[in-house]
DNA sequence: TGATACTAACTGATCGATCAGTCAGTAATT
DNA sequence: AATTACTGACTGATCGATCAGTTAGTATCA
């Protein structure tokens, strides 16, 4: 029940503060360095084997820290999961809403293909950001968008919920015809188009015997745009046949 | 090292041969009733907590039987697993490759809908079919597809790889203009699509304040034949106008 | 300047709980 | 008698979390 105060999670100690980097001879480590070590490693290892699969020993052991400090840094292994989430997810984010809004003040009408683009280019530049084999946040972000748990929803609604809605509105401005119904189901299954972005299982390169390659990922934005624009506009011209 | 043979896992013993039903008074259960059982509790049990995050003990609670039970008809829990997929994935793509089929036969000309409701409707039924609140085998396929895991990629590999190249071919069959490289792409975007439908996070229906509702799949899956069929025709007009 | 007090960062050892899997043995059927 | 179905009791391993300390740096006061 008595449980130290988790002194990392506010940020303040850890993210500013690193005055007396330049003295880090011994021991002591510049501050904050292993706290992002351990986020670092946490990444990797969430990204690899899930949250109930992977072990706080194996990120402490990754991350070249005693296992103590995760709990020390992070309480619990849930909240160091949600930390990695919060890390990643503002990035993300952030490059969408910029990309999003220099994309609306422009004076000449919007074109769809840049809307999905702002909406996907962000997530693979920063979802593969520290990708090793085990992925990079991206395959802990396609866990989260399809998990039934409780946790992983929270999270969904929490840090995604916010930007889903702004690019729901951009559907909707760029045709107003567009109902609001089928704009959130469009927004949906172009998302759920995304995830097979996200995912890099290796299956397309297998059942086109090499001729798709998703780990060329400007290559398969490029497709996805394509795609993901045709269904959005098939959804567009529902919305127009039925209002008629 | 020395382990018994798994006499549940060949089927002969337990899928046939229930000719003893009738007299199952006392402790002598009809034979296959445990056996099916334990599968239907694992079923549910790793929808709602994923492989990793599941335990034996509480399939075995679930299912009414002793833990070693479980070990005794499956071995380990991977092969658990395993036999899961195994059973739902051929309901599936036996129900699949008939709709197909009886498409392909008809000798009027194919149109695209109705591949994709062939694609995407046996999934629904059979995936749902268990459903409680853990959301049937349908969220274990969504796992498996998105996984990174090897084990998973194996069971998709086997169990889905084969009808994939069926409705790949029934893609480039409706459009020879087709190429065979986007035909892939087409495809694996629009199993990214139907895994929004299979997830059942509620998401849709929260982003749209209840106007959209993920649980109703009927509606659901009409507005996903339109946007898929919509993503797949923009695929075709991007092949005709490189070929030309 | 130097002793004192305090704090953040960090660790080794260990906790009870839970994990998948094993095994000897029982009960019923053939 | 042999086979199949099944169980309770158990194992070693591993899990997340907790604990009492140690170390190093910093602020306070004499």
């Amino acid at each position: 029940m008595t449980r130290r105060a988790s002194p990392g999670l506010n940020g303040v100690t850890q993210a500013g503060a690193v005055k007396t980097a330049e003295e880090a001879g011994g021991k002591a480590k510049p501050a904050g360095v292993r706290f992002a070590a351990i986020l670092d490693a946490a990444e990797i290892v969430f990204a690899k084997n899930g949250f109930a699969g992977a072990s706080v020993r194996e990120i402490a052991e990754k991350a070249g820290v005693a296992q103590a400090l995760i709990h020390y840094h992070f309480d619990t292994k849930e909240k160091l999961f949600e930390a990695i989430a919060a890390r990643r997810s503002a990035e993300i984010n952030d490059a969408r809403a910029a990309n999003l809004d220099s994309i609306l003040k422009s004076n000449v009408p919007i074109r769809l293909e840049q809307v999905v683009e702002a909406l996907f280019r962000p997530t693979i530049e920063v979802g593969h950001s520290l990708a090793t084999d085990g992925g990079g946040f991206s395959r802990i972000l396609v866990s989260i968008a399809n998990s039934s748990d409780a946790r992983d929803q929270k999270l969904a609604e929490t840090y995604y919920d916010p930007i889903a809605h702004r690019f729901i509105d951009a559907f909707c401005l760029i045709e107003p015809e567009l109902t609001r119904k089928d704009a959130v189901w469009a927004y949906m299954f172009s998302i759920g188009v995304g995830m097979t972005m996200m995912a890099r299982t290796g299956r397309s390169t297998r059942l086109s015997s090499g001729l798709c390659d998703d780990s060329n990922i400007e290559e398969m934005l490029e497709e996805i745009v394509v795609y993901v624009c045709g269904g959005v506009r098939a959804m567009i011209a529902k919305s127009k046949s039925e209002k008629r």
